[in-house]
RNA sequence: GGGCGCGUAGCCUAGCCUGGAUAGGGCACCGGGUUCCUAACCCGGCGGUCGAGGGUUCAAAUCCCUCCGCGCCCGCCA
């Protein structure tokens, strides 16, 4: 083993580019030229690629020197005396290649993955503390997969965000007080036979001990519809949304709205998605704190009443749409609305965390841009920061819809995964227990869904389709669970021993394994940005190239059969497994040793 | 009408913030690969006016402007 006498640096690329950017500043320097690092940083490519591990196009530099960008090149490369972890340099045009000095490099990265494990690509914990509030869904009913892509997003989030060290806590917002909850609480504490016909003919066929967020959730688009026609009963919901205000709730209220979101938060947890805490929003109005956000909003400068008593903001100056200048901040019955709420929740959140972030589907952009705009109204100097998502659709259009019949229930779309998983583990596999045909199913049919919704940008429009939704192959996560479970097969040959593993940097030269070592040596850095701008799917993207990486380099080169190799190669396949690991982890899929 | 987002091969997608060298993947399709560490794999091929036009620049998928198309929002609902 190559023992480092200190402790590894947990960025393997930071020695390259520091020695890098020194020596083209000492370059420049000696040829008389400016060389501010700060601006020589910004010119370094550090992507990398066939042409070397980082690349300079010197045509700024060059104008400032007046001289045409290829003899400019070539002048710096006659100067420059790559030394160090910088092994080569060339130039090509207007720009100069620059080559990491390979053996060190990867003495540095396997050293580091070693040292660190699970820990490898995560940094140092900091005291910034941070609340990921996502999901949030209304206790109505069960998730449709719209709904899990919130809940993907942010679970995702907050893993890298932990990974990248920030003190995170999750939150979902329960909303029991709106219409929505009332409606639940309106059908289920009358007695069935008194439900009007049209309702109750929603729970023909539905057995008792259904899931609960299906059985309870199963009338709710017929009330829905029933109350635009029936003013009558459409008032009695309106004075229990009253009701909830006051303080005066049924007692079964809360007791419903938990029922169904324990079901709803079960399937999460399929996903491998939990919460910190659940945040209830009628706690923010009994404990007073919504009132008090009333008050000082009705001090505010902007702040008037209306003619019944209502108190609305004038936010014109706050650059909103200008149908959106004049918000209501309460009811002229002096009942508190949503946005007033929501302000109480998020003053709460800025009095215990440093960074507060929120998951939100496109649909509540504006309403984001409102709540920024009051909280400069209280003269609150702290903003959430909001991932803002676009809808899952379906093909012929449409929104999701649950009415319509449009919807995907996730329960269903996990069902079919399953379904699917275990087909192909029965056909590719024999003689497995029972229970472990289970176990790889569950996980497949999970990490598929998983990774299909995370690997797009948030803000692309999904269009949801079965047949990509379900897809193992290619671009997906059982794609990278099973080049996990390769490499668990490889190390568990008695031929590849035991940890430990020791290894010669310099026996690893082929290409493929250089480009291994490189990919796993960015990992720390797609960790942290992934994390600090919220691009959650390039996390996903990372884990598909490693494992693509990881299979061209398993059909190349032979590991156990090689001859002095063996142990180095042995080694580069568990920092693969590990690194890989890493990023299922972050990513929420389950890891397999076999599938 | 206004605001926000999106538009990259038949389909899906990365890159856009911070401009840089032949735009990276996947699916589908065609042709190969398993006496050998898991073929949910690998190799090769096919396929691109980066929505359109203009501007800035030595250099534009990336920045700016205009237009087109699609989605969402514009309640004393949540």
């Amino acid at each position: 083993m190559a023992a480092g006498k200190e402790p590894p640096d947990p960025d393997p690329w930071r020695p390259f580019e520091i020695d890098l950017l020194a020596q083209v500043v000492a370059a420049l320097t000696a040829m008389g030229e400016p060389a501010d690092p700060e601006v020589v940083r910004s010119l370094l490519n550090f992507d990398g690629g066939p042409q070397g591990d980082a690349a300079l196009p010197v045509h700024r530099l060059a104008a400032a020197a007046k001289v045409p960008p290829a003899p400019f090149a070539e002048a710096v490369l006659a100067v420059i005396r790559p030394r160090g972890n910088v092994e080569s340099v060339s130039a090509q045009g207007a720009y100069l290649n620059f080559g990491a000095d390979s053996v060190r490099l990867t003495d540095r990265t396997l050293r580091a993955v070693f040292a660190l494990g699970a820990g490898y690509g995560h940094h140092s914990p900091s005291a910034e503390t941070a609340c990921v509030e996502h999901t949030s869904a209304n206790p109505t009913g069960p998730f449709h997969i719209g709904r899990v892509r919130n809940a993907l997003i942010g679970d995702t989030l907050a893993r890298a965000l932990r990974a990248a060290g920030s003190q995170l806590t999750t939150h979902y917002y329960v909303d029991d007080m709106g219409r929505q909850a009332a409606m639940i609480t309106w059908i289920w504490t009358k007695p069935m036979d008194q439900w009007p016909e049209e309702i109750r003919a929603t729970m023909e066929g539905a057995s008792p001990d259904e899931k609960r967020d299906h059985y309870r959730g199963r009338p709710y688009p017929a009330v829905s519809a029933y109350l635009k026609t029936h003013p009558v009963e459409a008032q009695e919901v309106a004075d229990l949304v009253h009701r909830l205000e006051t303080g005066n709730a049924p007692p079964e209220h809360r007791a419903l709205a938990q029922e169904i979101l324990e079901g709803m938060v079960g399937s999460l947890a399929r996903l491998g998605v939990s919460f910190d805490e659940f945040v209830w929003e009628s706690d923010f109005v009994h404990n007073g704190s919504v009132d008090q956000v009333l008050r000082r909003l009705q001090r505010a400068p902007h702040a008037r009443m209306e003619e019944n008593g209502a108190w609305a903001i004038d936010t014109a100056t706050y650059g909103l749409p200008k149908e959106q200048t004049h918000v209501v901040v309460q009811r002229g019955n002096g009942t508190s609305l949503y946005i007033s709420r929501d302000i109480a929740y998020h003053l709460s959140k800025f009095a215990r965390f440093g960074w507060v972030i929120d998951i939100l589907g496109q649909d509540h952009q504006l309403h984001a841009r409102t709540l920024n705009a009051l909280l400069a109204e209280l003269g609150e100097p702290r903003r959430p920061e909001f991932v803002i998502y676009q809808d899952i659709t379906v093909p012929d259009g449409g929104r999701m819809s649950t009415r319509g019949g449009s919807a995907v229930w996730l329960d269903q779309l996990l069902a079919e995964a399953v379904e699917r998983a275990r087909k192909e583990v029965l056909a590719r596999r024999e003689g497995l227990a029972p229970e472990e045909v289970e176990h790889i199913a569950e996980a497949v049919a999970t990490g598929a869904v998983r990774y299909h919704i995370v690997r797009v940008a948030p803000e692309k429009p999904v269009v949801f389709r079965w047949e990509d939704a379900l897809s193992f192959e290619g671009r997906s996560g059982p794609f990278c669970q099973y080049s996990y479970a390769r490499a668990s097969s490889v190390l568990r040959k008695p031929e590849a021993g035991e940890p430990p593993y020791s290894f010669e940097a310099d026996r690893l030269t082929e290409p493929d394994e250089a480009a291994l070592v490189r990919l796993i040596a960015r990992f720390p850095r797609v960790v942290e940005q992934s994390a600090h701008r919220a691009h959650v799917h390039s996390l996903a993207g990372y884990a598909h190239d490693l494992a693509e990486r990881f299979n061209r380099f398993y059909h190349a080169v032979p590991v156990l059969r090689s001859g002095d190799e063996k142990a180095s190669r042995v080694a580069l396949v568990a920092a693969v497994r590990q690194t890989l690991g890493n990023a299922l982890d972050l990513l929420g899929v389950t890891r397999l040793e076999s599938m």
